[in-house]
DNA sequence: CAACTGTGTGAGTATATTGACATATAGTTA
DNA sequence: TAACTATATGTCAATATACTCACACAGTTG
């Protein structure tokens, strides 16, 4: 029973780390309006082509992202609209931050 | 212009790293009953209470815990429901990994 | 073949995780 | 009050994992 809950908790944190880095989040903010490839993306977030590429692959094996191969381009995109939301709500636990240090700070 | 929103995804990273490990996802759903102490989290989770010191004191800082001291104990609790929703956008894309490789599965 | 796109590899660096132990603080008891 | 116990956190070293760059390689197109 608790090896089970065990490998749950691992698959979710699997998922969630294949969101948890500033150039996977730049990635999915940017293909949030459709597919690109790598090189497009490369250059959208300002890294090597090799580098990005290797975060797409990982966030493919976590099932966050889907590509497709057309002619020379690999196309890449969300695999499904969750990815989205739960950005959403990262953003809203750092909204709820910002307003309680704004709240200290009216407190000084 | 791009500078503040690297800064964006450096703070959203930051705390989807908070969630993204197994031991700190079977924390939050503990938590998401109510406040507990380490002592309690400790042995819910089966680890060593200064490894779940450290992991629990890693998402106050992150800002998905806060806690409140009472005599002996520390009780830590989910500073907000967004953090329990977070997971359950993770647990979406997870089942939607399942259903799809039951189709593969299905074709075989 | 030459140009282009994407992926794989290896080394170097940085960050995360853990266990064992020490420390700090609060309560309890003699 | 002093000694003792319980709870939580900090520190250190060892290990593992993650990240990036530079370059080599593979497949596709003209």
């Amino acid at each position: 029973m608790a090896e089970k809950r065990n490998l749950l908790y691992e698959k979710q944190a699997e998922i969630a780390k294949a969101v948890a880095h500033p150039l996977r989040i730049a990635v999915i903010e940017f293909l949030k309006d459709g597919e690109r490839c790598v090189c497009d993306i490369a250059e959208h977030v300002g890294s090597e082509r090799s580098n990005v590429s290797r975060h797409l692959g990982l966030m493919v094996r976590a099932g966050v992202l889907s590509c497709r191969k057309e002619g020379l381009k690999v196309f890449y995109t969300l695999r499904t609209p969750c990815i989205a939301e739960f950005l959403s709500c990262v953003t809203r636990v750092l909204k709820q931050q910002v307003k309680e240090n704004e709240k200290l700070l009216a407190a000084l």
